[in-house]
DNA sequence: CGGGCATTTGAGATTCTTCAACTTGCGTGG
DNA sequence: CCACGCAAGTTGAAGAATCTCAAATGCCCG
């Protein structure tokens, strides 16, 4: 398909054009970014980077592709607690904190990733302060989504919180030069409810509510945005808390 | 108050008590912390740690008392998005990487706390990489409770999530030495519906619920569990993800 | 063509919110 | 000591949001 050559980036790329938001990482954390990350991989959907339990020993980096983080509590409800897109560095806490993973990566459509091990990482950190600093930034961003998601999780409803993912994975896809609207939308309405904390069936229907609003749809497996401000206003959306600088 | 004695612990110990969880820290680490967090200071009751946009140029170690921090959202909604109590350090990010604070912290009852400079704890970090990966590890542990908040608020009922929030609390306190039996509970009915999202008279009718089964109460400002293991079960509680290894 | 997965729709039950009123405890000033 | 005010807890009733169960539709792919 032509029109996704153009989501399809270097290797690097990605995640570089996010670090350049953080002060810290210069062109000498560049080099050792593209040093590091040489090693390529696929995964395909459903395709799980890490078990619950598994010792951590790779440290991704999304090139292109989604992925999440998902809770599978003991009542039988599952969770996705984190979504990972091009660009995005996981497991960060890996790097310089050694352990079992208490929840699994899964892939949520055919990935590339290229990869690094977590001590080669964490020696990078230690010998390279700003190169440290950049993994604290880039957890920072990762816990400032996290209160985010808990915020809306827990204080909107659902159709808002739904406007409020959409905004969210435009404003982070386009962080890393990316445009949604060229992009696979790999997530069924089963996977948005674990996002938003909803059943398909009622995700269904705030979908409904939102195209009829002519805010949001799904054609053909991609994101249509008629006019993403005033789905901004639906979702009481502030990029702030992305760290947009 | 005497039994509120066995509450109050050292500046240092009940932060050394959770650290020494971590592998990585060691006795050296513990020389450090206790040498940085000399300075000592009071807050009362709805008294701001912290601001939205502040730049941060405190690091806190709790002492004695109950903290929390807050999103304000849009449209007037408050969300309690992190909870601190006796030997949490917060914010930890803030150690290693500049920048104004998204979101408030205010003190939810009178707390006694230690502070630090990020600079010299930065310092420290980047001279001794086992105090590094200490910060790691607290950071870690404050991720994977605010990935746990994300599950429990957007997948259980209220009597549920409030159920789960008493057993963190427990298992928390209890992590530092302290017993939760013999402390104040300082959170309203109003409060908790900020943490588990939730309108205070929701909350309320949660805990008539959780009273009448037997399972949880808040009697004269504390916290009565007759029997935590039935708890634990209404809330599918599981302490892994407080890592208390 | 058929099977399997995702989406869509309907109807009824449950959870949760809203609004309003009433109670309780507690400190403060007269 | 009492009166008052205020914050927090409690309760009722109506309505909105969400879930559950069930069935129907659409669609891709072998």
């Amino acid at each position: 398909m032509i029109s996704e050559n153009s989501a399809r980036l270097s290797p690097h790329s990605c995640l570089v054009a996010k670090a350049r938001l953080c002060d810290s990482f210069d062109d000498r954390c560049q080099e050792i970014v593209e040093q590091l990350f040489v090693r390529r991989l696929q995964f395909s959907r459903h395709q799980t980077f890490l078990h619950e339990g598994d010792e951590i020993s790779t440290i991704y980096l999304m090139c292109h592709g989604w992925a999440a983080r998902v809770i599978d509590l003991a009542d039988g409800h599952r969770q996705i607690t984190e979504l990972f897109l091009p660009g995005d560095l996981f497991p960060v806490h890996a790097t310089m904190s050694k352990g079992t993973s208490g929840d699994s990566i899964v892939a949520l459509g055919d990935c590339q990733i290229s990869t690094c091990s977590p001590e080669k990482l964490s020696q990078a950190a230690v010998q390279n302060s700003d190169m440290a600093r950049t993994l604290w930034w880039l957890s920072k961003r990762d816990v400032s989504i996290l209160r985010m998601w808990i915020a809306v999780n827990s204080q909107y409803q659902a159709h808002q919180r739904l406007a409020h993912l959409a905004c969210e994975v435009i404003y982070r896809l386009r962080q890393v030069g990316l445009d949604a609207d060229q992009m696979e939308f790999p997530l069924t309405q089963e996977e948005i409810g674990e996002i938003i904390g909803a059943t398909s069936v009622h995700v269904n229907r705030s979908i409904k509510r939102l195209r009829n609003d002519a805010l949001l749809d799904f054609p053909n497996g991609r994101i249509d945005i008629p006019n993403l401000e005033r789905l901004e206003d639906t979702a009481h959306f502030d990029s702030a808390y992305l760290f947009p600088n």
